[in-house]
DNA sequence: AAAAAACATACAATCGATTGTATAATAATA
DNA sequence: TATTATTATACAATCGATTGTATGTTTTTT
């Protein structure tokens, strides 16, 4: 059935005109005389004429079209975050392209390749966690593709854009309200400390740590992928490791779920005997019970400002140079999962 | 930053040769010396040339992209299809762009536009519940772009190809095992029944009840857009309307979700009192409380098929016409919504 | 009515890569 | 060595749309 698709000079050629003429016309220029643009939409309305994007983003060098690069669209943060960067993109008459990492750099190398070859005016990403050498993304901006992080981003790099949430204060902010709930000796589940997220958050647990005077103990921070299961198998380990253990903080939600189901099953009550917060509020965190405290990142706003840098930048075409970087607070949210009955007083800071 | 992209056209000339040539090098073709090639991929190299796809699409009249759109990425069922359609098209040397519709038929219709102008070749489509009339689809394989549905599809196109899930038999499973369990009267969400897997998981639910010689109420059944907090609220309706109703099954995850935290907060025991069976098997599901019983319909099996199809299509061209279609059974899955403490005698079925 | 201004359309080059054909250079055969 | 076969590269058209310039028409002005 591939029946060749109309072109322009096609419709050129049955109406007895020039193709620059039907070009003209479908793009609404006042160089044509109405009466022949009604003629010629008409001709390609007939013909079911579809404009050659290909052919016209060549031309034009231009394709309207941003590039997003995400770890898992499966993600609560980050299909939020995609809908916030649709929703500006498709404003401002952009197209997004969706992509997704799966965390792996070999794929988000790809991933970044075809989209230049693409020619996207932009490029939105997130990186994968493995990303450790960002030559694929240092090229991107080099060859002239103007390149926005948001959340997760390569530190190193202070070229481009970028939008992120202040993770220090988010595992700050837990943390304390941990201690603020009378825990007194609070394990951390976290992916490993390369990834800066990551880092941050411990970092934003150990200071609230040191602000209330307790001691900062390795052996309480596990390191595994967060998955739902490392979470369970980590909550059984702390548990039976450090008995004493009485407050977590899971830095994401899939941990803090596959611990609090471990904790349930092994009939530690939550929170009065541990006290559990998670990180980035995934819907289920709503749901299961008790609900769980964790730290919400706006992932809408996040897309939607992200996304602005980048449509700033096709405007004014400096904006992204010297290390254009938002920083927006994340919000605690206080749920079921740390609300104890009886909370004992609160240790005296360090800090005033 | 916006320095010009190297094209064949430099290549050739700081080489003193012809650009077919280099084309041809870059394109390992043996037409080229292999000395030529490396001296060619060197200089490419140095130059930072990417292949400008938008040219090279252009030229040979082929994309090597499948276009998919879902109403929603973040569903768990459209991700897992996602999965699937990436992992095959990446196989066979196909990029995907992922797109969603939230539902709206406008948008599904400018994406549909979008991606037959950027020349995809083939689209994977499952499409929003508003949609109706479906002339953007026809239009497409008109147009010479093959189409393939799964899981929602237009009933009224014959000539494409369609991998779906027995929505009347998920239906069917999950309401005669609530039966099963000892559920006489009956409830059911669901959404319009103009969208074809609703009316379909509906003619399930009423052909159970007719098994087991139950009569179909039709006062019983809820129509609504189908989120979680028509869940909750059709809940409180159905308990208060119809306070004998001892079973519900629900069309789709959210809303069942929605209802039990209606359940929960009124009192009402689940599944003793009521017992809840869902659709779609989202991962909340598993760790609500109680857990709920739901249907699972493979989406990353659906995913692979659907793109299977689509890629036959490309090697022989005719596969897809006169309703190609593979129906896959989708499976129940029983957790503690429905699983009840004594269940009665099973009535008797008017089947047999 | 002639000249100037405004308008409508045609011509032709271009975007960057691909590809069939032609030509030049080298190797193999007679 | 002359001739054919083989190999390597160059030439030129093409994909479909865009756009600056040129040309031809109509309208306006004087």
């Amino acid at each position: 059935m591939s029946m060749k698709k109309a072109t322009i000079h096609e419709i050129a050629k049955t109406l007895g005109i020039d193709s620059s003429t039907v070009s003209r016309a479908l793009n609404d220029s006042d160089r044509v005389k109405p009466a022949t643009k009604k003629k010629i939409r008409a001709k390609a309305r007939e013909l079911g004429y579809t404009r050659n994007l290909l052919a016209s983003n060549l031309r034009r060098n231009k394709s309207n079209t941003i590039g997003v690069i995400v770890p898992r669209i499966s993600r609560h943060f980050f299909s939020s975050t995609i809908a916030g960067i649709e929703e500006r993109a498709h404003q401002a008459g952009y197209n997004v392209i969706i992509c997704q990492s799966l965390e792996k750099v070999e794929r988000e190398r790809k991933i970044v390749r075809n989209l230049i070859a693409n020619r996207v005016d932009g490029i939105l990403i997130s990186i994968a966690m493995e990303t450790q050498d960002p030559r694929h993304l240092t090229e991107c901006f080099e060859n002239g593709t103007p390149l926005v992080f948001f959340d997760r981003h390569v530190a190193s790099m202070k070229q481009t854009g970028k939008v992120l949430i202040d993770d220090v204060r988010g595992g700050f902010e837990a943390t304390e309200h941990l201690i603020q709930q009378g825990c007194r000796k609070i394990g951390h589940f976290t992916a490993p400390l390369e990834t800066e997220i990551y880092r941050n958050r411990h970092g934003g647990y150990r200071s609230a740590l040191e602000k209330y005077n307790l001691p900062y103990d390795g052996d309480l921070v596990f390191v595994s992928k967060m998955m739902q299961e490392d979470g369970y198998r980590l909550a059984e380990k702390i548990v039976k490791e450090h008995p004493d253990v009485d407050g977590i903080f899971c830095a994401n939600d899939f941990a803090a779920i596959g611990a609090l189901n471990y904790l349930k099953k092994a009939g530690v009550k939550v929170p009065n005997d541990i006290a559990l917060a998670g990180f980035s509020n995934e819907p289920t965190s709503a749901v299961i019970e008790p609900s769980l405290t964790t730290v919400d990142q706006f992932g809408t706003e996040i897309g939607r400002l992200a996304c602005n840098l980048l449509l700033d930048y096709f405007e004014n075409g400096n904006t992204l140079v010297n290390d254009q970087t938002i920083m927006l607070a994340p919000k605690l949210i206080v749920r079921d999962s740390t609300k104890r009955n009886k909370i004992p007083r609160i240790p005296t800071t360090n800090l005033s």
